[in-house]
This record gives structure tokens, C-alpha cells and sequence, in this order.
DNA sequence: TTAAAAACGTAACCCACATTACGTTCTTGT
DNA sequence: ACAAGAACGTAATGTGGGTTACGTTTTTAA
């Protein structure tokens, strides 16, 4: 068990318990246990009871919705200071994607009365909580716009502009997306499939529009990727 | 100008607004103007500064995405003690979206700061908002998975059932859809086209699974269409 | 260290559905 | 009531990208 001034700590790095006073934080890290999730561990699947919201402290998590016959479509990717399993706070609703682990994560595992009633205490909280999920569903609205009318080429270059917005390391080469992905994680991400990611992948080197080191990716024309979406 | 003894009448129906006190409410209502939208009306367009809110009191509007070439794709359709217009919480974001009224409508236009202290103050309101919107979400994604893994049949007999449960009347003959909608309005709901929509609804036909009354809808087989999903 | 598993590259095949096209029927505004 | 516009029915044509297939390379775990 860790105690409550680490788990103190790291609530202090969430952008949306900066409205709640320090007396009201202590309680709230009371009543939480972090947990530590080993890398490709399954979270929670679809169906499971949704009974509470986690916070990631460390690692990166990826949240998708699974069809029954294998196929996945990857909603997001997660990292430290970033929460997820919301639909915990529709009450008694089960959970409809599934979450995993990408890394070996460090989480707080908050039960939804608790965040409830934090919510309903701290309107200032509320509100800034409102804000950050409103925000996620333009995001969500956008990513069915683009995977609806653009064709794979498109929804690839708009993919990798935006991993490099959240991975990008620039380097003389061009930015390099300091990310391990594979093609399969990568098609999961367009709704596409493995083999169209490589092939796709490969015209863009031809066009020397990207470059690879390794399985790293370096966005080279980074104008030209953007004219393809 | 109506009066706020009518608009209190009407916010009273907005489940949102249950826990709000009489006081509150009506201060609330005094902060407020009903206006008219005439049918066929943009409400905004993406890019509009989005400055308030919009409760929907009688009439119903269409949500919908579009882009440069003229193709649209339709996330709602809302109607009375609905709302949308959210974006305007996350200040001074630009509308992504396009709103406009499908029949002449009633509407109270909500300025965002007027909203956000309401929030503010009101926390049990603030959580059911939070709900509302987790819901929305939740909506939002299912339609995404939808529109990535089915194909149009799948998504169509989907659309139908999903249209039936808001807008189906029981009757000896089936549950007819009680409302007006054109091929290409299914179209835009599903990210297809019309001809497809109407080829695809012809097949319905000659399999006995839907029928039509006029410009009406009938679904007669819902067990089968169910299982086209 | 090495065998097994995962990931990648590439190509042929094929089919669902967008696109194009055009005639007919229904709706709407004046 | 009637003309103009919107909506519908249907068919041919073309193609993006999923599916299948298989060999190679890289990574992982024991």
C-alpha cells in the first residue's frame, strides 16, 4: 500500500483537481489505492460492470471497442495525468471498450460514488471535468469525420501528424515518432487493415514523404503528409 | 419577448434542471430569451464562435458534420427538452459542427457563462449533466464502431431499428417510423449514399422486412432486420 | 542462445459500394 | 392548380481496399 502523501502527490499533477482544496484532496486520497498494472495486462472488457474511473499516474494505456470476431478499433491512447472508464459515472452501466496496458502503468482506481460525490462537492471541479469530456467527444466527432470520408492514404497522414503532436522528437532528420506502434496497432487506429498500413506506408517512403529508423517512424515532408489528408 | 413565467414552465421539463431550486430556476429563466428558428434554418455553422448553449423546447434540429465538397454526415437528430451546442463550455471554441432547425422550432439560447455558473453552483446538476454527456458519448462511439465494421446492410437495418425506438408507432401492419425522412437524410446517418440507401431499402422490401406507406416507413420484420445487424 | 512467435513486405484476386446516368414520381410554393 | 424542384428507382461501370497467401525479418521468452 502506498501511502497518501505519494498518492497526494501525483493527484496535485491532474490539471482537474486543481480547483479542490488541500484539506478536501487528503480525504479523497484516503479513500483510493493505486494499483499497478502490468504491460498488456486487460483492465476491464466490454460488458464488465463500469464501478469506477482510473487515473494514470504512469504508463500509457490504450482504450478500444472489440467486435466479436476479433476485430478492434483503437478510440485512444493514454498517458500519466490523463484518466479514463467515465462510463463508470452513468451508474451501473457496463463498460462498452475494452482497456489495456500498454506499459507497465501506475493507476489510482477511483469507485464512482467517490468521484461522484468529489463532483458534486467541488462545482469549480465539475465544470473543468465538463470541459475536459466535451473536448473528448469533438475529438471523437472529428475521428468519425475523417474515418468516414477520407480513404486510407488520408486517414494514415492525418494519423501520423497526429502522433507526432503527442510523440514527435525533432531531429535534423525530420520528427520522429518516439512510439513503439506496429502496422497493426496503427491500422486499428484508421479502421483499416495490417497489409493496407504496410503498403501505404511503403508509397510514402517512395515519395520519400517519411523515412524509418528501425521501427521508429521520422515524418520527413511533413507538408506534403498534410496535403494527402 | 416571452414572459419568464413561460420559460419556467418550459425549463421545469429538463430533466437536467430537476435539482434546481424554484429561486434559482427562475433567476436563471430571467437570464434567458426564447426565441423561433423557422424550419430549414442554420441555427451556425463550423467555425462560428460558439457562444451559448441551445434548449430545445419544441421543434425538432439536426446535428451534422460537412465538409467542403457538400457531403454531410449526421450525428443527431434532437428534439423537445434536448440540447445541444456544447462546445460552447470549452470557451471560446469555434462550432465544429452544423446546426439547423428540421421544423420551425422553439429554443432558449443559453450564453455560456450564464450556463457555466449555473454548473458551478449547482453540483447535483453539474453530475447529471456530466452524465448526459458520458451518455452522448457512449451513443457516439457505438456509431462509430458501427460505421467502421458493418457494411451498409448492417447499418441501415441498425439505423432502422434505432429510428423505430424514438419514432415507431405500434400498428397491426408493423411499427411505422412517424417520421419524415428522405433516402438521402438515411444516407448521411450512415455515411453512405443515396442510391445505395434506396437500392438497399428496395431489397428490404422484396424480403418482406420493411414496407412503405406513403414516404412512410414500416418495419414488419424487426427479428430479421435484427439480424442483419 | 535459440526456437517460437510476432511483425513485416508484397502481390493477386475480388467484391461492396461509390459514381455516373437518366427517367419517373412526388412535393412545394405561388 | 400548376410549374419547378426535390426525391426516388434502377442499372452500368469502375475502383479502393479488404481478403488471401506466403515468404522474410525481427522480437520475445525460456
Amino acid at each position: 500500500m502506498i501511502g497518501t502523501k505519494k498518492i497526494l502527490w501525483h493527484l496535485r499533477k491532474f490539471t482537474l483537481l486543481k480547483s479542490v482544496s488541500d484539506a478536501d484532496l487528503e480525504v479523497f486520497a484516503n479513500q483510493l489505492e493505486m494499483t499497478e498494472i502490468k504491460r498488456k495486462q486487460v483492465v476491464y472488457l466490454p460488458g464488465d460492470p463500469g464501478e469506477s474511473l482510473y487515473l494514470i499516474h504512469g504508463g500509457r494505456c490504450k482504450i478500444s471497442k472489440v467486435t466479436q470476431d476479433g476485430k478492434a478499433l483503437t478510440l485512444a491512447y493514454l498517458g500519466p495525468n490523463e484518466f479514463f472508464g467515465e462510463v463508470a459515472l452513468i451508474d451501473g452501466q457496463p463498460r462498452n471498450e475494452m482497456a489495456e496496458a500498454l506499459e507497465h502503468c501506475l493507476v489510482s482506481q477511483v469507485p464512482y460514488q467517490i468521484f461522484n460525490s468529489l463532483l458534486t462537492k467541488h462545482g469549480h471541479m465539475a465544470l473543468q471535468f465538463i470541459k475536459k469530456i466535451s473536448q473528448q467527444r469533438n475529438d471523437l466527432e472529428n475521428k468519425l469525420e475523417m474515418l468516414v470520408f477520407k480513404d486510407v492514404t488520408g486517414k494514415l497522414a492525418h494519423l501520423l501528424l497526429q502522433l507526432g503532436k503527442s510523440y514527435g522528437v525533432e531531429e535534423s532528420r525530420g520528427l520522429i515518432l518516439a512510439l513503439k506502434i506496429t502496422h497493426q496497432d496503427l491500422a486499428n487506429l484508421i479502421g483499416s487493415t495490417r497489409e493496407t498500413v504496410s503498403l501505404t506506408l511503403s508509397q510514402f517512403k517512395k515519395k520519400r514523404l517519411i523515412d524509418t529508423d528501425g521501427r521508429k517512424i521520422i515524418l520527413l515532408d511533413r507538408e506534403n503528409i498534410k496535403a494527402l489528408c
